[in-house]
RNA sequence: GCGAAUGUAGUUUAAUGGUAGAACCUCAGCCUUCCAAGCUGACUACGUGGGUUCGAUUCCCAUCAUUCGCUCCA
């Protein structure tokens, strides 16, 4: 039944933007790359996922704490995590073919590993590629430009003149917010190690290439989790967060078929990073990160303390002694979630030689929970919204009148309306409704004054 | 940013150097008592800006956007 080998992204991308999930940014004025608005259906989604991982990994979880800190940030913290100098990509291009090189793994790779290109300058890089005579690997040319910078974060500037004095930058990542305020919360919620401080919220990052839709954008969500913990623990700890994540992502209901660890090699391992092991979703592009989990180690607390000269050490109160504290940092896109969500959701089936199309949706994730239906407009209207104005103090509901029933019971289908209430004859004379079942197409009679509780123990996750 | 391709209603598409036809969707009305019924009607498109031409959606240039590679990553 679920198979979504023949979803494509093209199909994908009408769905989303004829249903009201997700549309071009900036479309009248010819759209800006890469950005993606979210519509009203798709930003209830986004909400849904955001709750729900926030209810699982703060609410329900005895280890952690939520967060939400700013965007804008002290510049000193990005010096500190090394993202202003790691996010610059020494790019250069051959100019016979072409090709773009990163300058620095250009010199690695001529040199079969001999020379570094880390910590070097621009010009240090070039004379380097002009002393070992580097040639293009595909066309052999030596003629290559001068090596362009692109740095991944965004500057803006505070205040309202334009002053280098106040450049700042967008976020890059949640997780600096998170580091530079684990004192802050361990002292105000008496926090013991371990422990965890979860958040979620917008990062932007100048892609070169993004794409794949909303797979990857320049403005996106993330919902991080640092977990702080012992030294000698953080391994054992990795491998709980994996499993945690990964069971997360079933009971949202994604296929396992289409879930898989990935782990990184150490060739691939961030330098701050002891063990990251991906989680990948078969999108229809192919396998591509979801949630990348990784032992940080003590890397971000150390670089904060010695910038900020505070003391980030913990002091166990069980030895009295003083240390930093492991991290184990489960990171989550959120626009990548909801892209794996649609894609595992959607559904193509045939019932009656017609097609039909259907979001199976988890009913906590549905943006609309139920849709009202008076059976014939002008006989069950006015009963079918009295319900409705009464449910949607509860969860979100829409109302349709208009079509044949079949139809709109399609239409509710096609959005992932898990539960279509039927208002007819008997509620008229015997307050009694009928409730479709988006996913098995069966029916069960409830009393109107049951309809809430009975959805309400349906949308828990 | 570089290379290649593409751009006609919300979606899928047709035709054309003389400013565009359809299907689905949507909306209104009629009809309709449980799975996309039917009838009548309505709305909506040549990405943007220049150039050539008597006249451009069509040819040329630029620009913007999208897709695929390089690269990167949640």
């Amino acid at each position: 039944m679920k198979n979504n080998a023949n979803v494509t992204m093209e199909e994908l991308v009408n769905y989303a933007k004829q249903y009201g999930y997700v549309y071009a940014g900036s479309e009248i004025y010819g759209g800006l790359a890469n950005a993606w608005d979210y519509g009203p259906l798709g930003a209830l989604l986004k909400q849904n996922i955001k709750n729900l991982w926030w209810k699982k990994f703060v609410q329900e979880c005895p280890y952690n704490y939520g967060l939400d800190s700013a965007i804008l940030m002290n510049p000193k913290v990005w010096i500190a995590s090394g993202h202003v100098a790691n996010f610059n990509d020494p790019l250069i291009d051959c100019k016979n073919c072409k090709s773009r090189y990163r300058a620095d793994k250009l010199i690695e790779d001529a040199t079969k590993g001999e020379i570094t290109g880390d910590g070097k300058t621009p010009d240090e890089l070039i004379s380097l590629i002009k002393e070992k005579n580097i040639t293009c690997p595909k066309c052999g040319s030596k003629e290559f430009t001068d090596i362009r910078k692109f740095n991944l974060l965004f500057e803006t500037s505070q205040g309202v003149t334009e002053d280098s004095k106040n450049k700042l930058y967008l976020r890059g990542e949640t997780a600096q917010g998170i580091f530079v305020n684990f004192k802050n919360v361990e002292r105000s919620m008496r926090a013991k190690l371990p422990f965890g401080i979860a958040q979620y919220g917008k990062s932007f990052r100048n892609e070169i290439t993004p794409g794949n839709f909303i797979f990857r954008t320049r403005e996106f969500e993330q919902m991080e989790l640092e977990f702080f913990c012992k030294p000698d623990t953080d391994l054992e700890w990795f491998g709980f967060w994996k499993n945690y994540c990964i069971d997360f992502l079933k009971l949202l209901g994604l296929n396992k078929e289409n879930l898989r660890y990935r782990d990184h090699s150490k060739e691939e391992l961030s330098f701050y990073s002891k063990a990251t092991t991906d989680i990948e979703y078969k999108f229809p592009f192919g396998w591509g990160e979801l949630w990348g989990i990784a032992d940080r180690t003590n890397y971000d607390l150390g670089v904060h303390m010695d910038h900020s000269k505070e003391d980030l050490r913990y002091l166990d109160p069980e030895t009295n002694e003083k240390y930093l504290p492991y991290v184990i940092e489960p990171s989550l896109g959120v626009e990548r979630l909801l892209l794996a969500i649609l894609a595992d959701a959607y559904q193509k089936e045939v019932v009656d030689d017609e097609e039909r199309l259907v979001l199976r949706l988890h009913p906590a994730l549905a943006p609309i929970k139920a849709t009202i239906l008076p059976l014939v407009k002008k006989f069950h209207s006015e009963k079918a919204n009295d319900i409705y104005v009464k449910l949607c103090k509860y969860f979100p509901c829409s109302y349709d009148e208009a079509g044949s029933i079949g139809k709109r019971y399609r239409r509710c289908d096609a959005i992932g309306t898990p539960y279509a209430i039927t208002i007819d004859d008997n509620t008229l004379n015997e307050d009694t409704v009928t409730i479709r079942n988006r996913d098995t197409m069966e029916q069960i009679t409830l009393k109107t004054c049951e309809i809430k509780d009975y959805i309400e123990s349906k949308i828990v996750l």
